[in-house]
DNA sequence: ACAATATGTCAGCTATGTTGACATATTTTT
DNA sequence: AAAAATATGTCAACATAGCTGACATATTGT
């Protein structure tokens, strides 16, 4: 009984029947919401301190996790655009947190590392969400990480290239 | 290596102590943030040909799925002030997306109903969202759909009323 | 030389969040 | 009945983080 709910399809619009196809569900959608909600306002109180938001949170938190990534791989992983990221990842750079060296190949990159300041914050920033999950997974049960990650790995549209 | 890797356990690198505490979960961090990126961007299209945002639709679907929540409660539920919500709500309501009705034992109350517009467009902007958990689970295999509702729930902070 | 690329920056706009103050209608308390 | 509390609406002002389009600079590739 799991895997049958994604067929939809039916073209029939049965008359009587208005069966599984039209069935939504609106209860991992909300428990989805709800769960990034709560997941995503952990960090605030650091990040309120220096003076950052969540936007300075995922580009410290993707840089310090791909050190060298350049600013296109940025653009690409934040599906943002480039004047979006300038502002932030300026102030990330004037705050030491982040710093930039030119591509030893191509010297129009600049790949972008964390400073000790800013993997010390980076961390900081995970901590209370990586304990979030730590717990949830633990009141789930056993074997429920593995689960969650190919759920959560098949709840993101796939890459083309 | 699949799915006991949440006992964070490694150790090494300590000392004499201070080991299992130092692990952070990026691995769940990351496809969370990737999840619910790529979840959120499923309505877009429809919401854009209407002149809505996501607020909009925050606004809508809870609505529709508590009809004569009151105001007070959707500020509880989307964590928003006053203003935030006057603001999208009024352009739902003028739009004919919901209309209120004064409350009949307490009549400051504003009780709020999605009209038959707004529960069709409440589908329209639920319907792909659903589909992509439904393709997710099926991928994640059986009985997924109970694990994911666990933790999901258990992501959630606890309320305390 | 010229074209393409990677990045930076300027100006301005929009969506959605914030605070604080105050008005109105209604209900509850004194 | 008068006063206080509550639910909602609204005004003004502001902040953050998205967006577009244009253009400058350095560097690389043709």
């Amino acid at each position: 009984m799991a895997g049958q709910a994604n067929k939809k399809a039916d073209a029939d619009t049965s008359p009587a029947g208005t069966d599984i196809t039209d069935a939504v569900d609106f209860e991992i959608i909300e428990l989805f919401f709800f769960a990034y909600r709560d997941f995503t306002s952990d960090p605030d109180v650091i990040l309120e301190k220096r003076g950052f938001g969540r936007a300075h949170h995922r580009v410290l938190h993707f840089v310090d996790r791909e050190p060298g990534m350049t600013v296109a791989d940025l653009l690409d992983t934040l599906r943002i655009t480039k004047q979006s990221l300038a502002r932030v990842l300026k102030q990330l750079i004037d705050s030491g947190y982040i710093h930039q060296v030119a591509g030893p190949e191509d010297r129009r990159q600049r790949k972008l590392y964390t400073t000790k300041e800013g993997k010390t914050l980076a961390r900081a920033l995970a901590e209370p969400q990586s304990r979030r999950i730590a717990e949830a997974l633990a009141k789930t049960g056993p074997g429920a990480r593995d689960t969650i990650k190919r759920f959560l790995a098949g709840m993101k549209t796939a890459e083309e290239n």
